[in-house]
DNA sequence: AATACTTTGTTCGCTACCGGACATAAAGGC
DNA sequence: GCCTTTATGTCCGGTAGCGAACAAAGTATT
């Protein structure tokens, strides 16, 4: 089991903008129940239907909720980074949820018992208020992503995608094969391969076997589909990053 | 102003599931802060960006939460019935969202100042909970619209959105034209006359202009893709119908 | 260096759905 | 009753994406 962060600066874990939001009193009182942990590249955070016993707030690491059909075939619902948390169903009361929770770009987080958060939720509106803000910005995302799939085409959807990826790590490269990209947006990875090579073609990223580096961020942005900003704007909207604080 | 319905039998508040689930105590502590409503077709619930003044509880009516696109084009990402409430952002801290919420079969419903239930939402753990819980089942819903939008057909959706309004109607007889059908799917309105003929032929269900009458709901089960399933038996996990309590 | 494997590129026919145009048919106003 | 409006049926060409198969180029194994 991983060793708690009783000693962690704050600012560390601060690095989860979700965790930086929270005062300095509350941030010192949960930090005996955090546990530093890695995500690796694939880790199942939670699976369809199973009972989680954490939840997790990424620092570096980027996760993707999605569902899988009983044909295989599969669709990313929503991602999660630094700006947020894996496990809402926990404090939303069902336990459970019919989606998995999968480490799309390896890096690491924190995570707490599921019963410690729980407890916390119900009985300090601070953090209560807090998560319920970043399950409407998740739910914004979701809806958006429903709206996404019925009407735009796999270029702009592998814009939004790289976007979304790009806003949730610190560098400009994501590592992340076509392949797995058409897993995630439900896609023949064919379609993933004609879309990116369009990109590349006009210079905004440049790829190599697993390997995006975005060259031209205001590019994408140009192509990408109202959904990105939309989506965007509701994040920022509803957790607005406050100005940095240092440690005690 | 429409009258708060502080001699209505608890009974007919119950008719909503969602306060119907709620404990005799308590909607007798809610009911002088409810007052009932007509909910006419087309009746725009709330839009997007808009702040509303009240939260709706559906009782024989079914509202559509769809987002608009800048070209006009749109699509349903859940709906609402007796089962459920319109304007979770309230309560989750958001106070707005970017969809719209409307009206697509009238009926009644009740509703309750957003500061009301706000201030409920927060003291009560009891409303708390369920409100908590049904939303998670608004979660599911929404997200598994964005896997279905990606991977069935018109028909499997029609199937399903179909069933989806059968469940919160107490008639088989859905009044919707062709037309505003294709809004709600995101599709072309020829579309749904393609699938909707297809359905007559086989007997399953008959319509002549905005009405649609369902022969036979085992029918449209055998084709419907497996979202309905999973987000009926979500609703069923998270919101268990309760044994009906006589009035007080 | 030889081999196996992974990732990306390309092609072909096929289908679902789009976009537009237009024909019919039922309902409602007057 | 007639005429307008609304709802549905049908046809067209065009296209995005699917499914499958296969080639080529990197990477890893040994």
């Amino acid at each position: 089991m991983a060793p708690t962060v009783a000693e962690a600066p704050l600012a560390a874990l601060a690095s989860n903008k979700l965790l930086g939001t929270l005062s300095e009193k509350t941030l010192l009182e949960l930090r005996p129940s955090l546990e530093h942990c890695r995500m690796a590249l694939g880790m199942s955070v939670y699976e369809s239907g199973g009972r989680q016993a954490y939840v997790y707030f990424p620092t570096d690491c980027i996760v993707s909720l999605l569902y899988v059909l009983e044909n295989g075939a599969s669709a990313e619902i929503a991602v999660v980074g630094c700006e947020g948390l894996v496990g809402i169903s926990l404090f939303m009361g069902g336990e459970t949820t019919p989606s998995r929770a999968v480490v799309q770009s390896a890096g690491h987080g924190f995570r707490i018992r599921a019963s410690k958060l729980k407890q916390r939720f119900e009985s300090d509106h601070e953090v209560q208020h807090l998560l319920l803000r970043y399950t409407q910005a998740l739910i914004t995302q979701m809806s958006q992503t429903a709206v996404c799939n019925r009407h735009h085409t796999v270029d702009q959807q592998l814009c939004r995608w790289l976007l979304l990826s790009l806003d949730r790590l610190s560098s400009s490269d994501v590592a992340m094969t076509q392949e797995l990209i058409a897993n995630m947006l439900g896609v023949r990875r064919e379609g993933v391969t004609e879309a990116a090579g369009k990109l590349q073609a006009d210079g905004l990223i440049e790829y190599s076997r697993g390997h995006i580096k975005v060259q031209d961020r205001a590019g994408l942005e140009a192509r990408v589909c109202e959904c990105y900003a939309v989506v965007k704007t509701e994040y920022d909207r509803l957790l607005p990053s406050v100005p940095w604080r240092s440690a005690a």
